[in-house]
DNA sequence: ACCCAGGGTCATA
DNA sequence: TATGACCATGGG
């Protein structure tokens, strides 16, 4: 109950942050590879000369030159690996017949198959399932590994797959929107929380927090 | 000048 | 299995 309790903790304070930000599920899905260890802002720039050079779509993607679609993910950081990871998924999901073809597979193969292209790891897939595929799958990041280490609430030296089983155990009867808006917030906070980088993503948490001597 | 960001792969031990 | 190097831009 304690991870729903902080869930409530969070969705009091901020409110709903319908995520995924994106137009579409293919628009998630190249959002979470540009995303990867790089800050959002960084990555809607990158978005955004996908969509002005017009290559904004699976097959555009795929008959692109590399150095321009490496040029358009700039902004975005590594991007001269990045534009090899979008190909190579792209390659991938026009193969399986887009979202059409994968909309009706069980979430544990699907996870299985995000996880067996080259570029694609946990959090990437599982940012896919839940944001682009709707799929209650609970996201692991940096962010929830520290916050929930610090509430005291699991193992910091926990692996990916071993904090996702408890996240999800855990919330078994929640709905997949509160898993939507739960990573949603969880990110919200920590940007909210440390501007000024006192590393205290815990004391707004707490009861009377003071933000005070809370900090790890 | 330094640290970090909505990670992942690959080589090494 | 577990570290370390590497990828690279932009903001604070």
């Amino acid at each position: 109950m304690r991870f729903k309790s902080v869930y409530q903790s969070l969705f009091k304070k901020y409110g709903a942050q319908k995520w995924w930000p994106a137009d579409s599920p293919f628009e998630v899905m190249v959002g979470a590879i540009l995303t990867q260890n790089t800050a959002w802002l960084n990555v809607e720039r990158a978005l955004d000369n996908l969509k002005q050079a017009n290559v904004f779509s699976p097959q555009k993607i795929i008959d692109s030159n590399h150095d321009v679609l490496a040029q358009c993910l700039r902004p975005s950081g590594y991007f001269n690996i990045k534009a090899k990871r979008l190909k190579n998924y792209c390659e991938w999901y026009v193969g399986q017949n887009e979202y059409t073809g994968l909309k009706h597979k069980r979430s544990t193969s699907l996870r299985e198959m995000l996880l067996s292209i080259n570029g694609v790891g946990p959090e990437t897939a599982d940012d896919i399932l839940l944001y682009a595929f709707n799929r209650k799958i609970f996201v692991i990041d940096a962010y929830t590994r520290r916050i929930f280490s610090r509430l005291g609430l699991v193992d910091a030296s926990l692996d990916y797959e071993a904090l996702r089983t408890i996240f999800e155990t855990e919330l078994e009867s929640e709905t997949v929107v509160l898993f939507n808006e739960y990573h949603a917030l969880i990110v919200l906070h920590a940007k909210e929380v440390c501007k000024k980088k006192p590393v205290c993503e815990v004391c707004c948490l707490q009861r009377d927090c003071e933000q005070k001597g809370v900090a790890v």
